[in-house]
RNA sequence: GGCUCGUUGGUGAAGUGGUUUAACACAGCGCCCUUUCACGGCGUCAUUCACGGGUUCGAAUCCCGUACGAGUCACCA
């Protein structure tokens, strides 16, 4: 059996998109499962869409996600170079396609392109099937020979006018073609670089891929690609076309309408580890109910038979719940280096922000919410008494003054200010006023925060801020109660 | 338009002829717990698997057709 190898090969044209990620990984864990090597080819053989520092961002993503290549253009590798425009001037693609002329598998072609697009455009608004049928093919050897010194030109394939084609996929099954319906397409442009479709094969095969998986949008074009596999006489890998990552039900998940891309999640505060977790559940459903999967475990427990068919939309509420889920599983070290630096930035007053890491882990679903979650700390926001009004605590404004009133008076009294002196104490009062727990302790947290919503309780509140500032917005409360 | 592929709830999905009165998770809703929200717990949310036929004692599961959707038909990948 051979060592399975697969390949990620991205186009260097922007940002990483989401679907292209989990190509990535089900490229990665395809290999790894069986302990094989995971590849990185750069396919830049469209000059005009190349954009800088592309290349980077490719290289980045897949740092941060930890899917790391065996082989690739900035690590090297046995079957280099892995960059195809490095690849093009060694001159193997044109090798190929005079070879396969030879084999009469293509042909030189000297149409004009823009002739053929006339054509083509003519034949669609007659609303008449366009296939090109290339005089280029019945040109006598010798005129070839001339031309191909002085003209312009390009090689196409060559596709049998009858029969069939079939081939098999992992996801899909067995699929055939009419060879009839099978456009002659470009195999070398005329510049002198391949196209995708004939670099792929090339590029494919002299580096070992045992495995191609890419997106179900090539599944038309797979039949093409056999064939030339045949004309060759290599091996035909073995193909896992996977369904498309949607926006809705009927758009793609495009960078080109303005949809996230990994770094844009990233940036909102998604961790790298639960966006590959959640894509990997995306068209791939795993035997068991586990759905938290670390890129070890999803290893073990892909199997490509589990790939569904049929597109999915990415739904970033439950990415939401999930990356939440990532951050409450750390342990409370990495959590609070984790957030260190957006802590640092977002409390400057000195508070013990070990504390507020700890309240903040198990309430927040994602980084970007840490800023406005912890603001209160430096200064307290004004508020209205209205927040002091919560039907299901029981608590209006007046209970919330007499509470206010009498834990002020006890935190005065205090001479401890640890967290269960300040516990002990506030539920005692509790008990002493004979009031619910609510009735006292949500009026605190108002108080303490000027928010509805807070990370931790009051009394967590209370112990981070401290005696003095606990008791300053304490009166701060008061008086505004009072002097409605 | 030709060809190819797809269609289980708002979303991801399990399910491959009977044990499914369709799992699990997200979202929603309701309740409970709790010092609020959250977290956690519990309950609820498809009598039905795009639709119509057929095969079968029995179908979401097999077959045919229809509808709808997507992909592809570039010197783009």
């Amino acid at each position: 059996m051979k060592k399975v190898r697969t390949r990620f090969a991205p186009s260097p044209t922007g940002y990483m998109h989401i679907g292209n990620l989990r190509t990535a990984l089900y490229e990665y864990l395809v290999a790894k499962k069986d302990h094989g090597d995971f590849l990185l080819r750069i396919e830049d053989t469209d000059q005009e869409r190349f954009v800088e520092g592309a290349t980077d961002i490719i290289y980045e993503t897949l740092k941060q996600c930890k899917l790391y290549h065996d082989e690739g253009p900035d690590i090297g590798g046995p079957c280099g170079p892995y960059v195809q425009s490095e690849r093009v001037h060694s001159g193997i693609y044109k090798t190929y396609a005079e070879e396969l002329i030879k084999k009469g598998k293509a042909h030189y072609c000297f149409c004009n392109q823009d002739a053929i697009n006339q054509q083509r455009q003519l034949a669609e608004a007659k609303g008449i099937s366009f296939k090109y049928d290339d005089p280029c093919k019945h040109l006598p050897m010798e005129e070839i020979e001339q031309r191909i010194k002085e003209e312009a030109y390009v090689i196409r394939q060559n596709i049998p006018s009858t029969g069939t084609t079939s081939f098999k996929d992992e996801v899909y099954g067995t699929i055939t073609v009419e060879n009839e319906t099978l456009d002659e397409s470009i195999l070398l442009k005329s510049d002198g670089f391949p196209t995708y479709n004939f670099a792929n094969i090339i590029d494919d095969h002299l580096m070992g891929i045992t495995h191609v998986v890419r997106g179900n949008e090539y599944l038309s074009s797979t039949p093409k690609y056999n064939l030339i596999y045949e004309a060759f006489g290599w091996d035909i890998p073995t193909y896992i076309h996977c369904p498309p990552v949607m926006k809705d039900e009927h758009q793609k998940l495009s960078k080109r309408n303005g949809d996230a891309s990994f770094q844009d999640l990233v940036a909102k505060g998604y961790l790298p580890e639960a966006i590959l977790n959640y894509i990997a559940l995306l068209g791939w459903a795993p035997e068991t109910t586990q759905e938290i999967y670390s890129l070890e475990e999803l290893t073990q427990a892909f199997n490509v038979k589990r790939i569904g068919t049929s597109g999915a939309i990415f739904d970033i509420q439950k990415l939401t719940w999930m990356n939440g889920m990532y951050l409450r599983n750390m342990d409370e070290e990495t959590y609070y280096q984790l957030v260190l630096p957006s802590l640092k930035k977002a409390v400057n007053k000195d508070y013990n922000l070990k504390d507020i890491s700890k309240i903040l882990q198990q309430r927040i679903n994602l980084l970007s919410e840490i800023d406005e979650a912890v603001d209160f700390f430096d200064e307290l926001p004004s508020y209205p008494n209205d927040y002091f009004i919560n039907k299901k605590m029981k608590t209006d404004e007046a209970i919330s003054l007499k509470s206010l009133q009498a834990v002020k008076e006890l935190y005065t009294s205090l001479s401890q200010w640890d967290f269960n002196t300040i516990h002990d104490e506030t539920i005692a009062l509790v008990n002493k006023l004979e009031i619910k727990n609510g009735q006292l302790l949500y009026p605190i947290r108002v108080a303490l925060s000027g928010k509805l919503f807070t990370p931790g309780g009051s009394i967590e509140l209370a112990h981070i801020l401290g005696k003095e500032e606990s008791l300053r917005r304490i009166d701060l409360a008061i008086s505004q109660l009072q002097s409605k």
